[in-house]
DNA sequence: CCTACCGATCGGTAGG
DNA sequence: CCTACCGATCGGTAGG
């Protein structure tokens, strides 16, 4: 009851500051007496709060990957919408989940591969998932002739990768905001670069 | 004078087993053990052929680097060549280099922030100037009306986050050609996924 | 949340 | 290239 809205709880504390420490310094890397330091406490204190290393990883990316989930459904679900602005909005939502947390995001398009094999097979299989449900959105898109693309899930992939850079340049601070951004990223990626 | 073609020294046969780790395990969570382990030797022989681990990652940064360079000039030298036309060929250079060892281009891609502070400033600033050469090109291409895009920096991030997202995806068994890859993903950049 | 500690493993070296 | 080893550090635990 003494928690207000701007006191995270110490778990949550442990979750953010490892976040930043993943991120810049990698997570094998980050050793938990670092973490411990970041926090102001002892090393083996953190383990009343958590079981392990990798369960903070495991938190950070699943968190994140069901914000994209979560988005991508909000995004689309119109179905009285054309293809080619379902596939904007979703391009808008990926891009407004990634600048509301880089960090997280940083970790989680790089570090899960420090996850253990069951949980990094099913984190794989959520990131299969999400990249089909981009993929069909463009295939739509194709057979409405909204779109045109030699290959679908080509298509979807180099989408995703320029939308995934975001994390390694973009300042909360800075003159565009997210929805600029979201908005200069679709228009290249739908527009492309040459003069028409 | 044994050596043959097909044999690598001992040093490129470390480099080389090293790039596979680092690419699948991260620098980081590999340790010289189980590199010396996939070489057959014992761990303390890795010694008499390097200095360090670290001098394994800088190498392997290092070279990737000089051929991105390396092809990017070649490929942009003909000045009577349109920017539209020199930046389709720094494309598919640039996608060439990667496609040629994507091992190593991931460990550029991912690992280079386990370089020492000296050593990766070094390698951030070759970065930064290689984005420079591909923003100059775009830069030049909107000015002679070849390109379009609000930003020529934008634009240039957005295009190489593109093409480094292959190392993820690439298998060079597969149907297409790195020359095919680099003519899609160059009209996909170009032109765009819009029907116009 | 701390103190004190565990066994395991790390990168690297000496001497042959 | 191996054997044998160094000091340091790792993730994690017991007991308070």
């Amino acid at each position: 009851m003494e928690t207000t809205a701007s006191t995270l709880s110490r778990k949550a504390q442990i979750d953010q500051t490892a976040t930043a420490l993943f991120r810049t310094r990698g997570f094998a890397a980050t050793s938990m007496r670092e973490l411990a330091t970041a926090l102001g406490i002892e090393a083996g204190s953190i383990y009343s709060h958590i079981r392990s290393k990798e369960e903070i990883l495991h938190r950070i990316c699943f968190r994140m990957a069901d914000q994209f989930f979560a988005g991508f459904a909000n995004a689309t679900q119109d179905d009285t919408q054309p293809a080619a602005v379902r596939l904007r909005r979703a391009i808008e939502s990926h891009v407004r989940v990634l600048t509301l947390d880089v960090a997280a995001s940083a970790v989680f398009l790089h570090e899960w591969r420090h996850l253990s094999e069951a949980a990094r097979n099913e984190f794989l299989t959520l990131r299969e998932r999400y990249e089909v449900n981009f993929r069909r959105l463009i295939q739509q898109g194709i057979e409405a002739g909204e779109l045109h693309a030699p290959d679908a899930a080509f298509a979807a992939l180099t989408l995703l990768a320029s939308l995934n850079w975001l994390p390694n340049w973009f300042k909360p601070d800075g003159k565009l905001t997210p929805d600029d951004i979201a908005h200069r990223l679709a228009d290249q990626l739908l527009l492309g670069l040459a003069h028409s």
